[in-house]
DNA sequence: CGCCTATTTGATCTGATTCAAACAATGTGG
DNA sequence: CCACATTGTTTGAATCAGATCAAATAGGCG
């Protein structure tokens, strides 16, 4: 692990993120770049915090890709929730002491721990700022309630290409989904623990994805083939993400 | 449906809900009992809000049952929560203005309409109920994701055993829940909805889970026989029910 | 090259679904 | 008060989507 400070360029997606769900005035944004960060570089497969802790840090994804999840006694994973770059997937750590679940990488990933304090001191300071996070936290729930309509209801087939469908979305939103082409770096077995499959039924699902001509998937990069055909097998329906509703700011 | 105020009674389930889960003073419990609000009598399977509505109320349970829903194009449905009295299900109506699934009665209920403006003027004036609200919220956020747990990697019975005993804690925090006994008042069609399972596996599960002497289940009031045995089938922690991190009051 | 991890393929098994029908409880109207 | 409709529960049998077990292949990398 090395420490360093965050590139503008790294911590612009925060911004971004954001002012996709809501409006920030240029003050706003400046406070946003301004939170006093420490950057930390990981290794894929590293935990960044665990059931039980009771962080003192929110922590914010600069480059990578993490996940939250948990494991059961009968050590099962399932993964709960994906976070690309400018998300904060800990922010209900300001309210909720105890964490309930892991938070980790899945790709070597550089994050940026931001004390409570600083956080909140920054709520205070700009209203705006904390509607937004608000916002952000209940998207993330939108977002949880829409895996459990795909976990309980979808088939293998429907799920993988409605996650896949959303992650375009999401990386979509922080300008990385160019040519409907983004960042996927995770193992099939991974991709089980998070919609409830095994990796060998994944797998097979895969290949009829590939074989649809609807994705290609190598080395980490997802590109999407058909997204009107990907969009129909998965029934993806984008209102859940809530992007439109903000007011267009610029 | 019939239109009516509410008796204090009702309304002091909201206030049990929240000093559950966050500190008040007394001025802020005067200020939940005093919002003004609509009450509406509904019967059992009445939809209150639906998917693309954009919602100028929140909506209190005061007395019965509500779920939140979507249907897939395949006509699937999946309830992704279930709400007690003193439970606000649509909250989260206040930041993300379309709904992006539907609220409604399982049994008949009587709710609360309190006017967004009413709510947002609360919480001005009273910054300790916007974080209480903020916290509930997250909360709701944490049960979709133990409900993502028990859908991605909990068996059928599992599930069932682990949601019994989410709702008897959930009751025993408005206390409706003596001698772990507790409203439960849905078909096993609707459990099934909740779960992701078949009406038919529900049942057999449901068999089991009585032959064990685990529940006892009928006219829609749910008993615990053997608490410890049904968390231990469940393997269920309430951790993430966010309970005991409130500072206690009173 | 050789090691390690991820992907792919095959064979078999099983938890849960689906279809179908009986049964119970409740309510409704004549 | 009974006939009958309606809705929910229970049981049986057949089927299937996805899990599990096992082994072969393919990459990536020190």
């Amino acid at each position: 692990m090395s420490r360093s400070s965050a590139p503008l360029a790294e911590r612009r997606h925060l911004v971004e993120n954001l002012r996709a769900i809501a409006e920030l005035s240029p003050d706003d944004e400046k406070a946003l770049l301004d939170l006093p960060l420490r950057a930390r570089d990981l290794a894929a497969d590293t935990d960044i915090v665990r059931e039980g802790d009771r962080p003192t840090d929110c922590c914010v994804v600069l480059t990578g890709f993490l996940c939250r999840y948990r494991v059961t006694a009968g050590g099962k994973r399932q993964i709960m929730s994906f976070h690309v770059p400018g998300e904060i997937p800990d922010l209900q750590s300001l309210y909720l002491k105890v964490m309930d679940h892991n938070l980790g990488t899945l790709a070597p990933s550089r994050v940026a721990l931001v004390a409570h304090e600083a956080v909140l001191e920054t709520i205070r300071l700009h209203p705006r700022i904390g509607a937004a996070f608000w916002r952000a936290t209940l998207i993330d729930a939108a977002i949880f309630r829409e895996w459990t309509v795909s976990l309980g209801r979808r088939s293998a087939h429907g799920r993988i290409a409605h996650l896949i469908c959303e992650l375009g979305m999401r990386f979509g939103a922080i300008k990385m989904a160019d040519n409907n082409t983004f960042p996927m770096p995770m193992t099939q077995s991974e991709l089980g623990d998070a919609m409830g499959l095994s990796a060998v039924h994944v797998n097979r699902t895969l290949m009829e994805l590939r074989s649809e001509e609807l994705i290609d998937w190598r080395n980490g990069v997802m590109t999407i083939l058909d997204w009107d055909r990907l969009k129909a097998t998965a029934e993806f329906d984008p209102t859940y993400l809530h992007r439109d509703q903000a007011p267009v700011t610029r």
